[in-house]
DNA sequence: CTAAGTGCAAAATGTTTGCATACTT
DNA sequence: AAGTATGCAAACATTTTGCACTTAG
């Protein structure tokens, strides 16, 4: 059934080495291929497009396609994430365009109630919750 | 407060009709163009693009930025939703595409715990949760 | 008349693909 | 040696922008 990875390579390795530090934190395929740019060490944007992609497939990395940022943002979340893994979700604020990482329980009780009563297997990894954040909240113009 | 709408158009009037005609359904910027140019009466996508930009804004209409899919996807959901109205929320199944609306209240209880826990005002309107429908979840391929 | 809106075509993004070359096993 | 992976550059798709022209109020 797992038939991914196939040859090792000291871009693969880098790559996922430099994701891991990047551990709860978003990045785009640029910033990737901006780091190992400065790094002195570049990666060809295909290569970090495709590896990527991968790595979204075996589920090491999650994706989030973002309104009003144009591009994706990738997550390194770690081998097993399917279960018991850390589940963060994401509130993007309409006002200021900034993103915020939530990690805690509450999301739970929709995923069961949306499953209990409609069926709906919800994907907290994918589900980006519009709205505004604190402060904007406040500075009501 | 409000000083969005300037100047009536054509454009605009043709547009928010059709638009209303597609409750319910998703549309890209893409198939907006490709059905007025069908129509014989083409818009520009440059007028496209910004109108429904002003429409999102103004909330008559949603943008979803979709995973899969390359390009964003708008719906009308109608002036309204703004306080007190009926609040419905959209769920979005990533195997079949099937756009699935909800009525009920347990959204209620996210939006106090967002706003109470993280301050954040979570907006059920813009919202939507991905994940897979019940059919597409029994249909184990 | 003035401000706003339109449409075109060009530009800017972000992502994907074809292909020759280099690397793994 | 055979099958993968890489990197470049070109191809793509979508969305944005500049600008001259038109239209609504």
């Amino acid at each position: 059934m797992n038939s991914r990875p196939k040859y090792n390579t000291k871009q693969k390795d880098t790559l996922l080495k430099y994701l891991e530090t990047k551990h709860g934190v978003h990045v785009t395929a640029g910033d990737v291929w901006q780091y190992f740019k400065e790094q002195g060490d570049p990666i060809g944007q295909a290569t970090i497009y495709r590896r990527l992609e991968d790595l979204v497939d075996e589920g090491v990395v999650n994706k989030y396609v973002i309104d009003g940022s144009s591009s994706a943002c990738f997550e390194y979340v770690g081998k097993s994430s399917h279960d018991e893994k850390e589940v963060c979700y994401h509130c993007k604020c309409e006002k200021c365009g900034k993103l915020i990482h939530l990690h805690c329980d509450e999301i739970k009780m929709i995923q069961e109630h949306l499953f209990k009563e409609h069926g709906f297997t919800m994907d907290p990894v994918r589900t980006v919750f519009y709205g505004i954040c604190e402060e904007c909240g406040q500075e009501r113009t």
